[in-house]
DNA sequence: CATTAGCACTTAAATAAGAGGAGTGCTAAA
DNA sequence: TTTAGCACTCCTCTTATTTAAGTGCTAATG
């Protein structure tokens, strides 16, 4: 059954369901509903309509005798219900949290690390869930210079330093004839044609310009070709987490071993990643919850997610992780709120 | 009363209470101990030991009539007892964890990032514990080379390579009429000057010199001076820590608040720092039991720590961080033996 | 005088039984 | 279709009882 097979008053009372037992983690019942929501009907009718709401999948009994618990659908039912409300209306409390939020990532917009390390802990702050920001991707930014450096007899590094002033670096094998001058004329040769350029952007150039120039077939160049196409090969792989011991003491998960699997994913860059890899940067905010995740050690909790940008490009996601029974209203103002400010940091 | 103040069959008694207490977390009881260490008195007689421990501090009960339960004081005789031995023995699974750890790290050795946290995780891996693992500090390694990078304005990116490899890099302003040319000078002076110094003593001598020749007095160097010197300024912040998930089923921590404490501990990265503040680099091993440690959040837990080097001179720390009632044998012997594997990584 | 046997005493933990209560599902009537 | 009424289910809380582990004390022992 879908969403919208249901007539007006299931559907109130299926929102008032997941209401309660957001407000109070505990099997709700229908004369609890009635009263509480002003049902015009007796508490009998509205436990017909809860059977029929469990019969279609939105709600889940602990057993026989008592009340009714959202799944995961009537998760889906509530946010989608709520979703645009909550893009649109902002109350006092969230004005005042990224007035103070846009004033100290105005401070640290010089230096990007701090800013979005910033930008994480005050949302898992504010809403006292995990907060994750997966940083702008490397390949992505603009190259504002290139030094490559020779370290030991076969070793070099190159540092990249993008356009928002993140310093990355890289070590790879060369070869031991390779002094550092040359390796000063082929960081100016990057850097004179290449500034501005994404670190993409570059890879391909530089292909297609060796071989047209021919010079792809001189086996020096060939060489140093390839060593410097490894050293702008950069994986993505900067995530920023805070407050796992915020969601350490939800009642949700008073069972310790939901808690685990989420500390075993942040201590996996890989499995973090991944989490991502499920958010599209290009699309809009995005809620995902409990079961429709991806990422099996997530199925317990929900995702806010939401891409900030600078200008019209978007460079990454910040997110909120949560126990399915999360303020959904508040959590999605605050994600959405925060990727603006951090937009509207970027972008000016 | 000083341990030594213990007769030899009280000691034994005490050994074997603190024994038996790691192996199972409950209160031991005296009929326990006389048949399991096959003492030949009655148990009435442990009995009396037993209270006479409780009496100095060593143990204590429950409730009246369960069993004893060691102090951290006991933890301290236990410690002190089994630690040279400790740090002699090797068991041949331990020979094997290091052998496999020693190859692995030999792979990573050009890569320091990658090196530290591969031992941080095998040791966390290896014990079930938290492992953590102190960065050397940038200070106290030698500059292989650095560059000045002008980014907008008024700002300077300094980038610091350290003889191993490491790169850190800074955000400081400048004064905007400071051009990338005057930059490279600058970083050429330095690096002519200082390589294989380390940046504290660069900062130094870089003062010194410059006030001998007088031209601390010129404006215009002055300023360079000032910048350089703040450039070169790096505050200790490197940790590793991996493993938090392993000491979150510990039965000691059924009760979760210890564990938030921890996990909000590692998060910051303050706390964490001023945790090694008292683990001295020069000293060798050292366990810290409980109420012994300075840092509040982690007096439920027991650390042991041991520096790392490189020839003779101290890099870092290596530590790990378990229950107070952990298998300290095998914990020590696996810290030493990481400590030790690190170091001769480091040293050829 | 240290050690022991013996026993009363304490306490937590496990078990059982019962009361209370929230909430359902069903039926028959409105 | 909705409602009132009621039997029924199952959890939770309380209280009591038992069980078992382990102590502390006392008086006897070698």
């Amino acid at each position: 059954m879908r969403d919208t097979m249901l007539d007006e008053r299931t559907k109130r009372v299926l929102y008032a369901v997941v209401e309660s037992y957001i407000e109070k983690p505990e099997p709700v019942g229908s004369r609890y509903i009635m009263k509480k929501y002003g049902f015009d009907v007796c508490s009998a009718t509205i436990r017909n309509i809860m059977s029929d709401l469990e019969d279609a999948g939105f709600l889940s009994q602990p057993h026989t005798s008592a009340g009714r618990v959202p799944t995961d659908r009537a998760y889906r039912f509530y946010v989608d219900y709520i979703f645009h409300k909550a893009l649109l209306s902002q109350s006092q409390e969230i004005k005042k949290i990224i007035e103070s939020l846009t004033k100290k990532l105005r401070k640290l917009r010089n230096n990007m690390d701090s800013l979005f390390l910033e930008a994480t802990q005050s949302l898992s702050q504010a809403t006292r869930y995990l907060g994750l920001t997966l940083l702008p991707a490397t390949e992505k930014t603009a190259l504002h210079r290139v030094d490559f450096i020779k370290f030991k007899e076969d070793l070099v590094i190159a540092v990249v330093v993008n356009d928002k002033g993140i310093v990355k670096n890289k070590i790879i094998k060369a070869y031991p004839e390779i002094t550092q001058k040359d390796l000063n004329s082929l960081a100016d040769f990057v850097n004179q044609n290449y500034h501005g350029k994404t670190i993409d952007e570059i890879r391909v150039d530089m292909m297609i310009r060796l071989k047209k120039e021919k010079l792809f077939w001189d086996k020096l160049i060939s060489k140093i070709l390839k060593m410097c196409q490894e050293a702008l090969n950069f994986s993505r792989e900067d995530v920023y987490v805070s407050g796992f011991y915020h969601i350490m003491h939800l009642p949700d998960f008073s069972d310790i071993e939901k808690l685990r699997e989420v500390a075993k994913t942040i201590q996996d860059r890989h499995l973090l990643l991944k989490l991502f890899e499920n958010i599209s940067e290009d699309e809009d905010m995005k809620v995902i919850i409990g079961q429709e995740n991806p990422v099996e050690e997530f199925r317990s909790f929900s995702i806010i997610a939401s891409p900030y940008k600078e200008k019209d490009k978007s460079l990454g996601v910040i997110a909120l992780v949560g126990p399915k029974r999360m303020n959904y209203q508040r959590a999605i103002m605050l994600v959405n709120a925060f990727a603006r400010s951090l937009t509207r940091t970027l972008s000016d």
